[in-house]
DNA sequence: TGAACATTTGAGCAATTGTTCAAGTGTTAA
DNA sequence: TTAACACTTGAACAATTGCTCAAATGTTCA
């Protein structure tokens, strides 16, 4: 970020007293990354139907490619972001690893986001 | 998606109760979009933040960038995003141009998240 | 053991993303 | 009209993403 006119306006800062209220009020980085993080893993629809589809219960792999249409290989893959956000868990029975929901209260967030996209 | 052993696992599906229990209980393809969608745009540490400084109330453009301590440009393109997406509105007066929360009730969903990322 | 099968993993790729830089708008006031 | 300034925009770039394909694990059972 350089430090020039280009960088910012010309006066300090344009509503000074504004200011220092949204910074004074602002998050910890350290939680807005995990915001970001937990949204930014939310906002796929991949991942979204699995976790909808988790909603019923626990699920294999092959299971879930059934019901979303996709490749094992592709529903493998997101299964793995979402186990590694602990969006989901996993557990092995013989050849078969069965999904569930790590923590149903998550899809709190869907329903009020589904609100606001229903407007 | 191919058709073939690599694909599906061997069986019509592992366990077609399940499966036909979650497919059935599935968002429409639309309501999934969007619903990831809008988790996408929140799903950005410098988006979360432009949304955390209007808290506050409404700030121009060279306001957020010093909150932020990013560039006037970078700024003005995420809020370019966030005015896309209906999460901001925008206020021309002169020179300036005011930013504020589209609808506040949007950050209820930082409000909830947050408390997952808190434990 | 070895074959079968559910799942995972890694490489490769096109598509998307967030930033910077430079040039462009739109508005005010001299 | 012109200069100054707040902001927007477009091109360029590296970084990240989600998929496919092929190969590798891990488990069961003959």
């Amino acid at each position: 970020m350089p430090d020039d006119k280009s960088y910012t306006c010309q006066v300090r800062a344009l509503h000074e007293d504004a200011v220092e209220v949204a910074r004074s009020s602002s998050l910890p980085d350290d939680e807005v990354f995990e915001l970001a993080r937990l949204f930014k893993v939310l906002g796929d629809p991949t991942r979204t139907r699995i976790l909808r589809a988790l909603r019923s219960g626990e699920l294999c792999v092959c299971d879930v490619s059934h019901v979303l249409g996709m490749s094992i290989s592709s529903v493998s893959h997101q299964l793995r972001v979402l186990r590694e956000h602990n969006l989901v868990k996993a557990r092995r029975d013989g050849k078969i690893v069965f999904y569930t929901l790590a923590d149903p209260h998550v899809l709190d967030l869907h329903e009020t986001a589904l609100e606001h996209v229903r407007e």
